[in-house]
DNA sequence: CTGTAAAAAATGAATGTTTATTCTTTTTTT
DNA sequence: AAAAAAAGAATAAACATTCATTTTTTACAG
């Protein structure tokens, strides 16, 4: 329920509502707001005061762009999930060697995950948190196919270990959040070398 | 601050306070019942109120084993961490060789989190949220001295990649919690033959 | 072993905050 | 001038924690 319902009758609400324009500037503040309170507080310690606040926006103007706070949090992840998976697809050809194919999605993963620290963590805070629905979860897993389909022409190839696409992703790309994770607690320090090192045990621990 | 305070001056507390008797029954049902609340909610929606309705027991009482939340969440993380590493090193050898070593502690490891789900999956909810102490994060480490040793004796053996401790536990370790999750969330049901594919997995990402 | 009084543990209800969300009004945009 | 966006204040529920009592356990004198 939100504003709009005072003055718009409801049949005629659906088919109105896509039609308004909203400043995306304020929207984007919360999203901004959203990740970083949650990185650094958890989803316990990020209440809608102080996202608005740090957003500088009424609390109330949260309720013109999001449902509710289940609504936003979502919606955050939904958004951060497919800007990651553009970036990583983005230079990925299919008709490229699964080495070179694999590579360059590892590493443009990586690369993603390094320039914008604050998206890839608050990334992998989701990824076990019950606050996101099975929904958006699966809505962020659907534009992974094309490394799973690398994946299943590498196994055909009999290059990539005939292992199920949950085993490659354990091994091959999950290990990139443990690193981007000691790197935000300040215990490690991401060099190239190190990144070299990653993508050699990456590629080591799936092939035959 | 607790009951005890009004009875004992303030200069004998810190002597008397570890002799007095508490029934340990309640305390365990509380640690069980904090699991499993954030287990399935998360931290966000694990609240004392609750926390103390599934242990049995009164709101109050929650406060005469545990200073605050905070304090009940960092000992019952300690607490588990401490049990997962005792059970993965209770069978190590220091004088096997490094290969025997390292599969003994790797399948431990993989046991203890699949015999315990619910305390396995815990632990990785616990391992990014900001309601963990740095210093109950550090306590939690320190137990995984016999395995870093173990790594470094095979890098000088030329056995092991000579890689930082960080790189060598994200590829060999890490990806276990990937696959506790995908099991949990029902993505997987994770077989004998699937143990030691990822294994295998595991050892080839780390050796030479 | 038993009765008893002090200590400790346990409780339900109370407290004061914090929270998400909504309401009413004002400001900005169209 | 109408619609939409934004705001601050209001609301009601949820929360962590404490308070005032009651119940249980302990220690030990007889």
């Amino acid at each position: 329920m939100n504003v709009y319902s005072f003055f718009i009758p409801l049949t005629h609400k659906l088919e109105i509502m896509p039609v308004l324009k909203k400043s995306e500037i304020k929207r984007a503040a919360l999203v901004k707001a959203t990740i970083h309170l949650v990185n650094n507080q958890g989803f316990h310690a990020a209440p809608m005061s102080k996202i608005a606040k740090m957003a500088n926006v009424s609390p109330a103007t949260i309720y013109i762009y999001f449902e509710n706070k289940q609504d936003l949090v979502n919606q955050v992840y939904k958004e951060v999930k497919a800007e990651y998976m553009q970036y990583a697809f983005e230079t990925f050809n299919a008709d490229a060697s699964i080495a070179e194919g694999f590579e360059l999605v590892w590493r443009r993963m990586a690369e993603y995950k390094l320039k914008d620290i604050e998206k890839g963590f608050f990334l992998s805070q989701c990824e076990n948190t019950p606050m996101i629905d099975t929904s958006s979860r699966q809505d962020g897993i659907k534009n992974l196919k094309p490394l799973l389909d690398l994946w299943d022409r590498g196994i055909t190839e009999g290059i990539i270990k005939p292992l199920s696409h949950q085993l490659l992703y354990a091994f091959s790309i999950y290990p990139l959040a443990f690193l981007l994770n000691a790197e935000k607690r300040g215990d490690l320090k991401i060099t190239t070398a190190h990144l070299n090192e990653a993508y050699q045990a990456a590629w080591a621990s799936i092939t035959q």
